[in-house]
DNA sequence: TAGTGGTCTAGACCACTTC
DNA sequence: AAGTGGTCTAGACCACTAG
């Protein structure tokens, strides 16, 4: 039973042909390590060039739903489900996205000495001056993580309240520096709240919290940035979810 | 100045292409907001079929480093330094990738009947028979997480300690069931090691832990599997790091 | 109306695998 | 030698954007 590619659809071809094709794994016609037909034979098959059908491959191979073997031929694989892939938006566009309201309330901003860890990071002298911030980000009103931020303190640029509460670090960085940072690294553990975390978040001391560390380098590799989120472990997790092909309605 | 295409290289005309646009990127020869020439030009400029053009500029736009609009041009994005995508793969390759030794521990093995939250979970009746099993991981002989995981109990198929032991819980699952899992879902937060966590961890009782929650479903929605990683968060953290463009040397 | 990206076609050559 | 996927080409039509 060959489905037909409807030439007159919004959808284009190479994407119905993909779906026809997840269908076919997702429901078990077609089985791990199977193998699809050659690419010249889909063509002929449902009446597409080469290329169209290599685009609609392509997109099953970025899935994980197929991988292809040059000389042999293209395989349906084994799906890959002990990984994960935890996506963190920016904090507005990631509150947005969960259907929550954001906010933001700036805690703290102060001009000071860079601390000797803080020094070594930014790769400045103690003597330096740095600029330090911290905020607090709220989904519908409820605190949800306390934001702590380092950055060279540039003399040439002056500091808005208004930015310093709503726009994102980097965006900042990039702000009151001419170099933009095009680099960033970011590591997540988990910790317990100290007692500064505690009281802006509204929890004992030693709650558990999501720590997410923050680097924002330079094109050449210089450290013009870093800093930390706390999240409330109660309020805040990540999850990771494989969809299925979506075309639009 | 404007590189050549080496056409007799290892490295194809396409990467080539997306090489040089990248360093012009990084470099800040090109500007966030600034247009890349047409398609067609491109194509001219560098002696390139429009197709081959096209094929490098899909590598850049899916890298966020440019973005296609019809009609319009393509243009260079702003770097998206705040988003960040935290990977973890099954945990012996997991382990392999962070250069460290893994090994797996069966703590325990039971069938028994489901409580009443697991029961809810993979839509049985307390009545009925669950497999559960529970595992230690570790790196380099010292204990990394703890691994408890629940599944229907399957009574044609005998439990084999060698493969509890060693493979993923997507394997087992797999091998336990005819119906094989195709979607998963996975949930990452920060909690406290319990006491029988904190035991088999070796770390003391309420000392942080990041959990992952993983289900595993069939294709008509069917969960099969349930269980939690519990990873001690002074020995498991995660990174997200954008790395540029590399060819193989 | 001219230019843009999105899609599609019917060829072609290559390196590789399999027989 | 035959078949496979990886790459490339020189066209083409379309919907969309802009002046």
């Amino acid at each position: 039973m060959t489905e037909r590619i409807n030439r007159g659809a919004f959808v284009p071809p190479y994407f119905q042909l993909a779906q026809i094709l997840e269908n076919k794994i997702l429901s078990g016609e077609l089985k791990p390590g199977d193998s699809l037909p050659s690419e010249a034979d889909l063509g002929k098959q449902y009446d597409l060039s080469r290329m169209t059908v290599r685009k609609c491959l392509n997109i099953l191979a970025e899935r994980g739903l197929v991988s292809a073997q040059p000389g042999r031929g293209t395989f349906i694989s084994r799906p890959v489900l002990d990984k994960a892939v935890f996506t963190v938006e920016e904090f507005q566009r990631e509150m947005n996205r969960r259907g929550l309201t954001p906010g933001a309330r700036t805690v703290d901003v102060r001009v000071t000495n860079a601390s000797q860890e803080i020094a070594q990071i930014l790769d400045v002298s103690t003597e330096d001056k740095i600029l330090y911030f911290s905020r607090l980000l709220t989904a519908n009103n409820s605190p949800i993580a306390l934001e702590r931020k380092y950055m060279r303190y540039n003399i040439g640029h002056p500091i808005l309240e208004n930015e310093l509460q709503y726009m994102a670090f980097a965006e900042i960085v990039t702000l009151y520096h001419d170099v933009l940072p095009v680099r960033s690294r970011m590591l997540l553990r988990a910790d317990l709240a100290n007692e500064d975390d505690a009281r802006h978040l509204q929890i004992p001391q030693h709650s558990p919290v999501l720590c997410i560390e923050q680097s924002l380098y330079t094109g050449d590799g210089k450290t013009v940035g870093w800093g930390l989120f706390v999240y409330r472990a109660d309020k805040f997790t990540i999850v990771s979810e494989i969809e299925p092909l979506k075309g639009v309605e």
